[in-house]
Parts: C-alpha cells; sequence; structure tokens
RNA sequence: GCGCCCGUAGCUCAGUAGGAUAGAGCAGCGGUUUCCUAAACCGUUGGCCGGAGGUUCGAAUCCUCUCGGGCGUACCA
C-alpha cells in the first residue's frame, strides 16, 4: 500500500543519487547523503508526491538545486521497469523513458509525481480486501507497551480530569495496537500510605453518623457526598455490626475502597475504557516486600544512600536534589512505591513503559527518568505525558469545581449529561499540552457545530445509502466486482487519497504518543465526503458501471471511519 | 529563584520527524432543498503564527534572549 510504495520511490530516487554519486556526477560522498523524505504535497498542483531532496543536496554537491534534481530524473527513468507504469508523463518509445524534465520539476527544485488514475483506484480495492484490519501495520514489531493511565486514587469517585486520562489512554493503547505493538493497559491503585487511614476513619465517621452517633469527620478527612451514600450501604447490609469497631480499623478501609473502585469500574465501563490488569500498590507492592526488596536493589546498586536518617535516590543529572525514597521514621515515600513498581513493570517484559499523568505532578518528571536510570534502564524507555487542566464550560460561563471541598464534576455526571462519544471525541480533539475547555452545550449539540455528529453523520449518511440500494436497483453482491478505475473526478480521487493516508496517520499517532491526530483527520474526511456527496450522484440508474464503482468506493470510506471512530472509542451509527 | 507547559483569525483550537500560498469549527455576512438523510453543501470577511535575534536554500516548526499566561518546586500521595 501508500507506505510500501512511497519506500519503494524513496529507495529508488535514493540509488539514484549514489550512482551519480559514483559515477562522478554529481560530487557527494556516498555514505553522508540525507534520507530521502517523500512528501505528499497539500496542493496537488506540487504533484502527489514530492521530494525536496534536490534542495538539500545543493550545498554539499555545490551545485544548483534544479540542475540536480534534473539529474536526479534522468538517472531514475534511465531504465525501463514496471514500478514506472503508474506514474503520468512518463512514456515508453522504442524501449527507453521519454520524459520532459520540466514535468516533473517545480519551484527552487522540488522533484514532484503524479500518478494515474488507476493507481488510486487500487487502494480502493486494498481497502476493501483489508476492511477492519486496514489501518494495520508492522511498525510496533510486537514490541511490549504498557500504558498506565487514570490511576485515580481510590479516594474518591473519578472526576472530568480523570475522564481525559481515561479517554486519551484508551485511545492510544488502541492505536498503538493497530500500530503492531503488543499493548497492555494498567490501572495502578493507591490502597497503600496515609491516605487510605483518612479514608477509613472518615468513613467510619459518616457511618456512625448515619446510626445516629454523633461523629466528626477527620481534620483532613473525606468529605465528599458519596462517602454517606457507602454509609448508608454499608448501614443497610450490616446493620450496626461494626459500630463498636475502631476507627482505623482495616474494615472501613477495605469496605470504602472496595465501593469507590467499583464506582469507578462502572463509570470506565460506561466510557467504553478496559484494563487488563488493575495494579494494587498494597497487595502487589507491600504486601510481597517488593519495595524493600526494590531499595537493597538500589542500594546494591549504589543509587540509593543513607543520610540524615533518612535514604536517598540520586537524581544525578536529572535534579539538583536528590529524593528520599525511605524518610527518618524508616517508612518508605510515595516514590519508593512507584520505583518497585516500574521496577515491577520492566520485569514482566515491557521494553515501553507510558505513564499519563495530570498536569500537577509534571514536577514528577525528573525523578522518575532518574530513577529509570538508577534501575539501569534507558530513560527514554519511559514516556511521561503529562496532560492539562480540563475546564467546564456551561452556556459561556466556567463551572466551578474544588476538590478540597469536594465539590467536583464527576465524570459520570458529565457522561449522563452529554454521552459518551462526544466525550471522548472533545478530549481527543486536544493534544494533551493544551489546557482545555469543555463546552457542554457544545458537546450535546446535534449539527455540525459539533464535530462528533458531524463524522458520525458522514458514517451514517453513508449506510443509509446501502439500505436504499435495491430500491435503485443495485446489488451488493455486485460492489466487489466494480470497475473501480472509473474513478477519476477530482471529489473522487482526493476521497482516495485521504483514505489512502490512513495507515500512515496511525503509525503517526503511534510514534508520537498523540490519538488526537485522529479527530482532525476525520473531520477532514468527513467534509471532503459531504462535499462529494453533495455534488455527485453516487446511484445512478444511467451509469450502472459507474455507480457500482462508487458505491465501492463508499465501502472504503465507511471502513475508514468506522476505524478512526473505533480507535477513539466512538460509535459509528447506521443510522441517525 | 529554578524547572515544565502554553502563546497561531473576534472565540475554541489543529498544524511543530523544517518545505512550496498558515488551516478547521464557532461567531459575522450572503446563498443552496422537484435530487441516495439540509445533522448537509457553496461563497465571503478575518492573521506581521507574542516580540527580537540566530541556524538554513527554506522556520509557526530548531537554537538563544525577551514579554505575557498556567503549573510545579515535601522526609504528602
Amino acid at each position: 500500500m501508500l507506505i510500501h510504495f512511497k519506500k519503494q520511490l524513496a529507495e529508488k530516487i535514493k540509488q539514484a543519487i549514489i550512482s551519480l554519486a559514483k559515477s562522478g556526477k554529481l560530487n557527494l560522498e556516498v555514505d553522508r547523503l540525507p534520507e530521502v523524505v517523500i512528501e505528499i504535497p497539500a496542493n496537488s498542483s506540487f504533484g502527489e508526491f514530492s521530494t525536496p531532496v534536490a534542495l538539500q543536496l545543493a550545498k554539499a554537491a555545490q551545485n544548483n538545486p534544479r540542475k540536480i534534481a534534473e539529474m536526479i530524473l534522468a538517472e531514475l527513468f534511465r531504465e525501463v521497469s514496471p514500478f514506472w507504469e503508474d506514474f503520468t508523463a512518463l512514456e515508453i518509445e522504442a524501449g527507453r523513458m521519454v520524459f520532459k524534465p520540466a514535468d516533473f520539476l517545480a519551484g527552487p527544485g522540488f522533484i514532484n509525481f503524479t500518478m494515474k488514475d488507476k493507481f488510486w483506484a487500487t487502494m480502493v480495492k486494498i481497502i476493501n480486501e483489508q476492511g477492519a484490519g486496514y489501518g494495520s501495520s508492522d511498525y510496533g514489531q510486537k514490541r511490549k507497551v504498557m500504558v498506565e493511565f487514570v490511576s485515580a486514587n481510590p479516594t474518591g469517585p473519578l472526576h472530568i480530569g480523570h475522564g481525559r486520562s481515561a479517554a486519551y489512554g484508551d485511545s492510544l493503547a488502541r492505536v498503538l495496537r493497530l500500530a503492531g505493538f503488543d499493548v497492555w493497559r494498567e490501572y495502578y491503585i493507591n490502597d497503600a500510605g496515609r491516605q487510605m487511614g483518612l479514608l477509613g476513619k472518615s468513613l467510619h465517621a459518616r457511618y456512625l453518623q448515619e446510626l445516629g452517633v454523633e461523629a466528626s469527620l477527620p481534620a483532613e478527612g473525606y468529605r465528599g457526598r458519596y462517602l454517606v451514600e457507602i454509609a448508608k450501604q454499608l448501614k443497610n447490609e450490616q446493620g450496626d455490626k461494626y459500630r463498636n469497631e475502631a476507627a482505623d480499623s482495616e474494615f472501613f478501609i477495605n469496605y470504602a475502597v472496595e465501593m469507590i473502585l467499583a464506582g469507578i469500574r462502572s463509570d470506565l465501563a460506561e466510557f467504553k475504557v478496559e484494563f487488563d490488569h488493575w495494579f494494587s500498590e498494597k497487595r502487589e507492592l507491600h504486601d510481597t516486600n517488593k519495595v524493600e526488596e526494590c531499595l537493597e536493589y538500589l542500594k546494591s546498586r549504589k543509587a540509593v544512600y543513607q543520610k540524615d536518617g533518612a535514604a536517598w535516590l540520586k537524581t544525578g543529572e536529572w535534579e539538583e536534589q536528590d529524593r528520599v525514597v525511605v524518610n527518618s521514621q524508616g517508612v518508605p515515600t510515595y516514590l519508593a512505591g512507584d520505583i518497585a513498581y516500574h521496577k515491577n513493570k520492566y520485569e514482566r517484559g515491557f521494553e515501553t513503559l507510558i505513564d499519563i499523568w495530570g498536569h500537577d505532578h509534571h514536577g514528577y518528571q525528573p525523578r522518575m527518568k532518574a530513577m529509570v536510570e538508577a534501575l539501569g534502564y534507558s530513560p527514554d524507555s519511559l514516556h511521561l505525558i503529562v496532560y492539562q487542566l480540563v475546564s467546564l464550560l456551561r452556556d459561556g460561563a466556567p463551572v466551578k469545581m474544588s476538590t478540597r471541598a469536594g465539590e467536583f464534576i464527576t465524570l459520570k455526571e458529565v457522561l449522563d449529561e452529554v454521552g459518551s462519544d462526544a466525550v471522548r471525541y472533545f478530549f481527543n480533539m486536544r493534544g494533551p499540552d493544551s489546557q482545555m475547555e469543555f463546552d457542554l452545550e457544545l458537546a450535546k449539540k446535534q449539527s455540525s457545530d459539533n464535530p462528533v455528529f458531524y463524522v458520525q453523520y458522514a458514517h451514517a449518511r453513508i449506510c443509509s445509502i446501502f439500505r436504499n440500494m435495491a430500491e435503485y436497483g443495485f446489488n451488493e453482491a455486485d460492489i466487489p466486482t466494480a470497475k473501480v478505475d472509473l474513478l477519476t473526478t477530482e471529489g473522487e480521487r482526493d476521497l482516495i487519497k485521504k483514505l489512502a493516508a490512513f495507515p500512515e496517520l496511525v503509525i503517526k499517532c503511534a510514534k508520537s504518543d498523540e490519538p488526537h491526530h485522529l479527530t482532525t483527520y476525520l473531520q477532514e474526511m468527513a467534509a471532503i465526503f459531504h462535499s462529494f456527496y453533495k455534488h455527485h450522484r453516487i446511484m445512478d440508474r444511467e451509469n450502472q458501471e459507474l455507480s457500482y464503482a462508487r458505491l465501492k468506493l463508499m465501502k472504503a470510506l465507511k471502513i475508514v471511519i468506522h476505524n478512526g471512530l473505533d480507535l477513539l472509542g466512538v460509535t459509528a451509527p447506521e443510522r441517525m
């Protein structure tokens, strides 16, 4: 397909340059050539494939870039090869390729190529053949990647910010999988430490209150309403059985964590986000002595040392000051748990670790990198993605949120109001670095103002065409054999070129850990389709062959929109 | 103070593995429906890509400085 084709073309050009260099026609060192990049110009008057390589060579070769381009072309087309059959402006006469350099040369020295309709028609066939698998590649080489995301503390329900993490992480995981990685999604449950004690005591107080006993929340306790609900449930299930249980009893902690996690799981399920594993800090690190083992290991590597009664991690070049991993009371800090956790990830065979965090943790990055190095792995193998704040907008005004006072907009509330599709799509319209505004009114709108509906509507429209097929006298069974070479209009070609770019887009998203390029792509695709639909008749009784060709194109389009939306975790409705 | 992120159209934001004329949606203005879904389409207004230097044949994109905004700088998690 397209990626492969571009590689071949680049290779041919590279060989042409090498041959020019070897024969002395170009004064270049063969082992120091720039990579030949094949671009797809936005403006097709600059060809459908283009390379600026002649410009890049100009300086080293001390020659005019246009001149260099001409030499490359002459060398490139020196021998007749089936590879060139699909290129325009190339003729074969008496066993030789004949062309005018001007047809390939533009501007200061760009080399541009344009393809015959046949070439693009082949793309439509390929997409139809690959179906749901279209977009996949072996880019990832089955390398093991862990995406750890959400990982909200089990002390309260997910809020809207966690939603961003969930949408982002899950879509990224889907993209990586399609791009050929062996992906594992994990949620790290912080169910150990001081906060847990506080949570248990908070539930204890709420429970007593439910029983009519006067009790007050601990100083920094959890004040949210959800704990009142949990206390009610506890009372309903167990009555006053735990009335005399100690406030710091494990029972309250476990009960609260269990209920809260159940809520988190159900919210995420509604959001179409699933994990391969929910990793318990308490059970899988502390109870199994992993933290101590890890600290001993780091001491043996001289990465951790004792000073002032505490244990410190050397942060080396990454940070000015070293960080405490065991405090002077002998209690491991949060960082110690994190180190042990990441060591564990590497030990499970993951080559790349992707951590997705909220912006409030960004200061934590350097010590994480230092930690990876201390463990003996490459700092580049840990991708830290920090997403920025989400603010909600209702009727053009910001919705106030305060986590401290226990007043925040939960993910569940937003899901109930605008629906999972819109939330997932909106979160993936922006890169993680942008501090985004989430407009509740816009997300609910059922018009083209709302990008989700715009893209979904394109899909529904296509489905509608297929529903009407029989009525217009067309048969599903005749589509596979359609003559796609008949697709020659500008709108058709634009559509096909866009469709053909999908696999490379998926790789781009995987490479940059940025699934949000998909939404831009889908909107552009939908726009091309809607315009095409307006201006062209798909099913025309007077022109059966062309109609079948177009139906086949619509099938390909449906596949790509469907696959694209699927990566975002958004449904592709059959009708709207 | 130090560190990270951001600054692109009136608004919300794409575009940053350097490429040819900087894009979309909204908002504004004006059109389109005997026709497969008007949840659509077409036209139009709007920009010194925060500013200044530098690297390059070429910079919104890379480097330095600078201004403005956000956040972080715990023996908390």
